[in-house]
DNA sequence: GAATCAATTCGATAAACATCAATATGTATT
DNA sequence: AATACATATTGATGTTTATCGAATTGATTC
């Protein structure tokens, strides 16, 4: 299982238990079995509701049903919850939690929400670090090595944002391009 | 501590932990401190939304701060997270779970439901076992022993409900109250 | 004490979720 | 086959919750 599989599953484990009614469900069962039925009554909950919350734990393993005549008996998988409990207990198995913390997430991320769908910059970051994600995503529409004039800058810049003007200003302030000439060669730096 | 203090433990820690992002705040504090603004940079939130998710860990007791100059530098607490996979692994403990689960409980959860601020009935519920509770409710407006007239009893049951009509046949029906006289004189049964 | 910086709180908005009643599904019993 | 019954699903509604940006608080430094 991948790191970002495990994460979800504990995810779930825990959205699964995050409900008085779900955690009371499970408390039932710890006792005995119990049909869809009396769980609701013991709840005071409608059967259907009641249903929706057994899918929840089934699909997060904690629960299992056998048909037994006209009823489901659903009753308690202790597995996961040990499982889980155990890797809660393990301490160098806590960072792994954070793995799916990566610059591309948070660059994706960042991405997703200040540009639209045909790619142009829908609104300026307030935060620097989320500016400088932008600026690095702008600056690789120009290839390194090569010269540009600053019409040509401008209207590369244009593409992503009617103010080209700071976009161009903030690409050389940030060093991600360069110019000599007073502003006659632009060019890029990283 | 009460068995529904146990139970309101668990339940904040699990609600605690059913996030996205606060499953990663604690994979990235069980590597080392944070301050509330680098974790904000790391998951790509703001730093008011990290800090209210900072929150709810804390009040969990999953969290801690310390101040630090400028900074607050939060740091895993792990003795929360032992004590709650060690109770998970003692399956005598999960029982105890169900005890909130009490007939009062219930009642009160029908009469939350199905009442306004007022004390008046929003709605008739579907449910038999519900209905009963209102009922029940609805009849400890009269004292045991004494007897009404039909008038009385339905400008009492028009506190609760426009169709006092329905509720006075009902009551009899049930057996809370019982009539004479072809509904001269009532009077409550139980 | 004024200015600065991080963190929290507040107010608003949008998405997720629990719940209900009604309908559909599927299994047993006649 | 037909009916009856328990459970699942659907559609609708109200509540909770995550998130943001702005304003405030609190603590530090000059």
């Amino acid at each position: 299982m991948t790191q970002e599989d495990q994460f979800e599953k504990l995810l779930a484990f825990f959205k699964a238990l995050a409900d008085e009614n779900r955690l009371k469900i499970i408390g039932l069962l710890a006792s005995r079995s119990y049909t869809v039925e009396d769980l609701a009554d013991a709840l005071g909950l409608g059967a259907s509701t009641t249903s929706h919350h057994l899918a929840k734990l089934a699909k997060a393993g904690l629960v299992s049903a056998r048909t037994d005549g006209h009823y489901y008996i659903y009753s308690l998988q202790t597995d996961v919850l040990k499982d889980m409990s155990r890797q809660m207990l393990q301490e160098d198995e806590l960072p792994k939690l954070s793995a799916p913390v990566s610059e591309d997430v948070f660059e994706q991320k960042v991405l997703a929400t200040f540009l639209d769908s045909e790619g142009r910059i829908k609104a300026f970051p307030m935060q620097e670090k989320k500016y400088l994600v932008i600026l690095r995503h702008v600056v690789k529409s120009f290839e390194m090595g090569k010269r540009y004039t600053e019409k040509q800058v401008s209207e590369t810049l244009a593409a992503f944002n009617e103010d080209f003007a700071l976009l161009r200003r903030d690409l050389v302030d940030y060093k991600f391009m360069a110019r000599e000439g007073g502003g006659r060669e632009y060019w890029r730096l990283e």
